[in-house]
DNA sequence: ATGTCGTGACTATCACGA
């Protein structure tokens, strides 16, 4: 079983890109996010004309997450990250596929830094730990894939100073997941590729695609249950190189049955 | 500070988020 997580930065405008990728790759689960549509705007007619069913939750500009499963519907479990029924933004979404429960998240930016973009990101992360914990103990098979939003370590971004300022690498949000570590999550790429440079987000500005001055955003998080099951993990790197691409690569990772 | 995108305000640029 291959489980993709994919930020896609715009669904309607990326369709053909996600089509396309979906008929090479052939994943069986996929974790969108950035949909940038609302939940009338969802493409359901021409995913489920790939093959997939999907449960989504949109937002109008911004946000969105969408969970696809190949040749079967997703059942829903969640469409918000619990903690705070103050926040509107759609960046959490929760289902039941073929006996695994799977989160597509994406959690805040946080930039810049310091400001209330920053507080609301590591607020978010704090509900999410919290949300984890719970699943965890469950002890049932949980995935949680996404956007991060953080640089783990610093062999997950190419050699600059010019992040040192950015949300996306500062202590406190690389303790935010290295909370989701400590409570026995596995980081399955990290797992399968201990010591090879994972990027998986490139900046459009200043050619960082071209530089390859890449950073690792995108995580695939694996309960205990799941983790003698890990059979391989890889980043779509090719997907970043087509015109008009997001810029981030979808990341999978494989499962023995 | 800047770079480059996507979206949504509004009709040709600008604000905002990333």
């Amino acid at each position: 079983m291959k489980i993709a997580t994919f930020n896609i930065n715009g669904v309607n405008k990326r369709l053909d890109h996600l089509l396309a990728w979906l008929a090479a790759a052939g994943p069986d689960i996929v974790c969108l996010q950035e949909l940038k549509a609302t939940d009338g705007e969802f493409p359901k007619a021409a995913i489920e004309a790939a093959g997939y069913g999907a449960v989504w939750r949109g937002q109008s500009a911004w946000n969105g997450v969408a969970i696809l499963a190949r040749g079967c519907e997703p059942v829903l479990t969640r469409a918000a990250l619990p903690g705070d029924p103050s926040d509107t933004q759609s960046r959490y979404i929760e289902a039941a596929v073929s006996g695994i429960l799977i989160a597509s998240l994406y959690a805040p930016n946080g930039n810049p830094r310091p400001g209330p973009k920053f507080d609301y990101k590591l607020a978010w992360h704090e509900r999410l730990k919290r949300h984890a914990a719970e699943l965890f103990a469950t002890g049932l098979p949980v995935i949680l894939a996404g956007d991060y939003n953080v640089v783990p370590e610093a062999r997950d971004i190419y050699p600059t100073r010019s992040y040192d300022d950015n949300a996306l690498v500062q202590p406190e949000s690389r303790a935010a997941f290295r909370a989701l570590l400590d409570q026995g999550w596995l980081d399955a790429l990290r797992k399968v590729h201990p010591e090879d440079r994972l990027f998986t987000f490139w900046d459009y500005r200043r050619l960082r695609w071209q530089r390859d001055a890449g950073l690792r955003l995108d995580h695939i998080l694996l309960s205990r249950k799941l983790t003698r099951r890990l059979k391989g993990a890889g980043i779509d790197r090719e997907v970043r190189g087509r015109d008009g691409a997001s810029d981030h690569a979808p990341v999978w990772i494989t499962l023995r049955d």
